[in-house]
DNA sequence: TGTGAAATGACCGCACT
DNA sequence: AGTGCGGTCATTTCACA
C-alpha cells in the first residue's frame, strides 16, 4: 500500500522516472548523465521515489507469445449476488492466469486481462473465474496486440 | 518485429525470465545464484533471450496515480467505415495517452487502455481518438486497480 | 539535498573446455 | 553451451557542504 501524499514530483523526479521507464536497467551513472546530476544524487532520488511508492519496482518486458501464452482475452465480470461482500479481486488473484484486474464503472463490476496457453486452457480458466469469484463472465478474445504497456513520459 | 520460431525455452530460460520479471534490475551474479549457474552463463542466456525477442526490454513499474495520471479508462473502438484500410493502430499510437491497443474478436474492433490527468483531459483524448482513428468509442471508466500487470511464472 | 572519494562488487570480453 | 579469469566500470556508503 503506497502512502497517499502523492504527486509532488519535481522535474528531476519526472526525468528520472521517464528514463527508468524507458530502460529499467539503466545504470545510475548513465541515469545521472541523462538528468544532469552526479551518480550519488540520482541514486538518492531513486531510493526516495521507491520509498514514496512512485517507483513500484522493475520488470522485464516479455513477449507473452514467446513465453508460451499466446492466447489473451479481456473478461468482463458480474457478481451473481451484488449484495455479497466484495472480495472478488482477492479471490480472482488466486487464478494465476489473471494478469490484471480493474474495478470499473458500468454494467459490469470488473474487467480482467487473462493469458493462457491454449483455447482449452482459457475455457478452464473461465470456469475457475466463475466459481472462484461467484461471477458471470463475458469474454472478448484478443486477436493481436498492436501495442501494449506504453508509458507516456510527460 | 520478433522472429516467429517461438516457444522452445528450456527450464533455465524460464527460470531466468521469471527472475527478471520479478526483479528487472537483478544483477547477473544474483541471477546466476537463483538459477544455479555461473555469471557468464546467465549473461549469455539473457543476451540470447533478448535477441530472440523473448525479453523485449526492461521498465520501471510506476504508480500511475503518483505520476499524475489518476484517471484510467477502457475504450472500445469501432471504425466508421469497416471497408477502409485498417491502419487504426498506427493512427492511435500517435495519441500519447493510449497505453495499450488490442485487436479483438467481437462487436468492436479494438480495445484501448487510456490514462489521463483529469476527466476533462479524458474527454479531449476521446475526441482525438475518434478523429484520429475515424472510429466510434465506448468508454468504461476504471474506478480502481486491485492488481495489474502480474506475470505468472510457470 | 547535493557532492566527491574510495572500497566493494558487478559487468563483459576472451581463451579454454 | 558452459566456465574462469581479469581489466574496467558501476554501486554504495560516508563524511562534508
Amino acid at each position: 500500500m503506497p502512502s497517499l501524499p502523492g504527486p509532488d514530483l519535481d522535474d528531476v523526479d519526472r526525468a528520472v522516472v521517464a528514463a527508468l521507464v524507458a530502460d529499467g536497467r539503466l545504470s545510475y551513472t548513465d541515469l545521472g548523465k541523462q538528468v544532469g546530476l552526479p551518480t550519488s544524487t540520482v541514486h538518492q532520488r531513486v531510493r526516495r521515489l521507491e520509498q514514496r511508492g512512485v517507483l513500484r519496482g522493475y520488470t522485464a518486458v516479455v513477449d507473452a507469445e514467446a513465453l508460451g501464452l499466446p492466447l489473451s482475452a479481456i473478461v468482463s465480470v458480474t457478481p451473481f449476488d451484488p449484495a455479497a461482500p466484495d472480495d472478488v479481486p482477492e479471490r480472482l488473484a488466486r487464478v494465476a492466469e489473471v494478469e490484471s484486474c480493474w474495478s470499473v464503472a458500468g454494467e459490469e463490476s470488473y474487467v480482467l486481462l487473462v493469458r493462457t496457453e491454449t483455447p482449452g486452457r482459457l475455457e478452464e480458466v473461465l470456469a475457475e473465474i466463475r466459481t472462484a469469484g461467484s461471477v458471470a463472465t463475458r469474454t472478448t478474445v484478443i486477436l493481436s496486440t498492436p501495442f501494449e504497456g506504453r508509458r507516456r513520459t510527460p
